[in-house]
DNA sequence: ATGGATTTTACAATCGGTTGCATTTTTGTG
DNA sequence: CACAAAAATGCAACCGATTGTAAAATCCAT
């Protein structure tokens, strides 16, 4: 009455009396099984519900067939996890998890030096790992020694690194960013975003490819730091309105900072876009559902779940894995008066 | 070489001259553990980078301290995973299950007869279910048979069920917001979501409990039925403002419901608050983020998250617990005009 | 019918821990 | 110093699968 009562192996061999390792191969289709024997195991094995123990299979196959992906979100000032990016990558890399059969564990850190990432790794609980984001992370991921070649992050392309990274082409989403505000005429651009981090510091180098000294633009770019914390954006902004400097745009490092932006700049009086266009990064489900719809760029979140799962389990299957970007693209709402 | 290399249980043995069965109690802390032998053993575990097998380890102990969440997501016509509800509700529980060392599984069912769930607790890679939502999963859930003592389930609180239910108090939320409408002196309620779903259902029915034909009230309220989908609720709602029926307050299942019908309401041309109060449920991050603010339910998700680890872990220890309410409270912001 | 090739099945080791029980070592007491 | 009690350690079975190899069964051609 171990295993909750449930049907082994072991039982199955002796209720159509062959051995244990029979049945093992007939369940895994395996050609060396009589085609007979075959069909009796697998009936036997749905008529008495056998499920395989994954925990035995893991052990014995040195694989759990399992993903782990890794979230760093740091509670600052607010404590609540609700950006719908990070969502939506999770649903990507799910679904793509899925396809080829893995499962997902998922693990948030709640500070910064925790270490559950090496610890599922090492441990055997997960086959590879995926990181969202290098925010914080990247002395870490720096010093991941041979763990390097399960590891796959999403993130800004900078210099080498041991680990494979996949991202969308942040410094072409920046220069469309870029151009269409220089499309439509704005002067004065604000980058709203944290550049420590690489990706958010690629974006903001597209944009300065259309904006900055040497561009012949005649425009200007300032810049005000935040996180990624629709609050702390939120402050900066109205502090920002405060100021004596105008701007007649705001490029926004995620769509959220873009809503913070938003709702900043109309508290104070300004109107979107006429006053202040405002361009988000990326396009999600609730950019299209606020009013005005949000100016952004799509990172095709889906296709880079796709491509980190595809990746890290070459890499798990030994093979070299070079770095990916996913193609970057424009979505044109009502903030900004495109076209 | 197996195992990449990295040092077992049988390597410190050899290392340290005892037996395996000792440094497994070593590094478990058995009090049967010389306390010489046990700093000795635990040294050589830190000096060689030991780490334990789970795999093996959780094959033994019948127990692989994982928990498996389940988020019923449909793609509808739109794929995206986007409501952040459930991203935050991903936190609450990853955060109470680290805190009870557990990881986490997470498993987002993209079909409505896919039995992922069944098979994450029948092959033992998770030890317990947490289910987020009955949506489209009554049926199923009713029948999860003896699965059902490791399965909780986040939703409204119906009539008898296996599993255990935990949830906010979804009637009173409806009634908190039915009597804030009618505080502020609004007529006509047009309530939107899916009844079909428990959660749903209760909130309308405290709506109703304040503004249904027996209390009294002179208001009136109309339904409009809509998923948890943004597109569909925006669609209903525009073909709402050009129907003949007025209305002068919108209760919207969910803060992103909410978000789409502020969306679509502007887009007709009328202002909110002024001319349509609008009130969610959630209280996702997003909804002190957009103006107006949204006046929102509070279901405190985190407190929920913590509820039902623990209420699951009781389970997995073969305890009896009970269905829990959290506690709900109404929000206040800028979209009505409350206080 | 015979023997070699082929198909099918069984045996047994193995993955890396945990734990009941037996055995050895240490401790304490008279 | 002897001897029982207590503490510490070792032995070995076990969790439930997978897989290399040996053995048995079947097939086929002569």
């Amino acid at each position: 009455m171990v295993n909750r009562g449930r049907i082994t192996m072991s039982g199955l061999a002796k209720l159509s009396g062959v051995d244990i390792s029979t049945v093992s191969r007939a369940l895994n289709d395996s050609p060396l099984v009589n085609s007979k024997t075959k069909d009796h195991i697998l009936r036997l094995a749905t008529e008495t519900g056998y499920a395989i123990n994954a925990r035995a299979r893991s052990l014995r196959k040195q694989s759990s067939q399992t993903l782990g992906i890794v979230i760093p979100v740091y509670p600052g000032s607010h404590q609540n996890l609700s950006d719908p990016f990070f969502l939506e990558m999770i649903g990507a890399v799910s679904q793509a998890a899925a396809k080829y059969d893995y499962d997902l564990i998922i693990n948030l850190p709640h500070s910064p030096t925790e270490i559950a990432e090496q610890r599922l790794l090492l441990s055997g609980k997960a086959d590879g790992l995926i990181v969202i984001g290098q925010a914080g992370r990247t002395e870490r991921l720096k010093s991941l020694g041979d763990a390097a070649d399960r590891v796959v992050v999403w993130g800004g392309m900078i210099g080498a690194t041991d680990y494979t990274l996949v991202g969308s082409d942040n410094f072409e989403g920046g220069r469309l960013v870029g151009q269409h505000l220089e499309e439509i005429g704005r002067q004065k651009i604000v980058f709203l975003g944290d550049t420590e981090l690489p990706e958010v510091r690629l974006r903001y180098a597209g944009l300065m490819s259309v904006w900055g000294d040497d561009s012949g633009n005649s425009g200007a770019v300032s810049h005000i730091n935040s996180s990624f914390d629709g609050h702390e954006a939120y402050d900066k902004i109205l502090d920002l309105c405060e100021g004596a400097n105008k701007f007649d745009a705001i490029f926004a490092a995620s769509d959220v900072l873009a809503i913070a932006a938003i709702h900043a700049v109309q508290s104070k009086g300004f109107r979107v876009p006429e006053d202040v266009a405002v361009v988000g990064y990326d396009n999600i489900g609730q950019a299209a559902m606020i009013s005005p719809g949000l100016t952004t760029i799509d990172q095709n979140i889906s296709l880079g779940g796709e491509l980190m799962v595809k990746a890290l389990i070459d890499k798990i299957a030994g093979k070299t894995v070079k770095a990916t970007l996913t193609p970057t693209k424009l979505v044109i709402r009502g903030s900004t008066t495109g076209r």
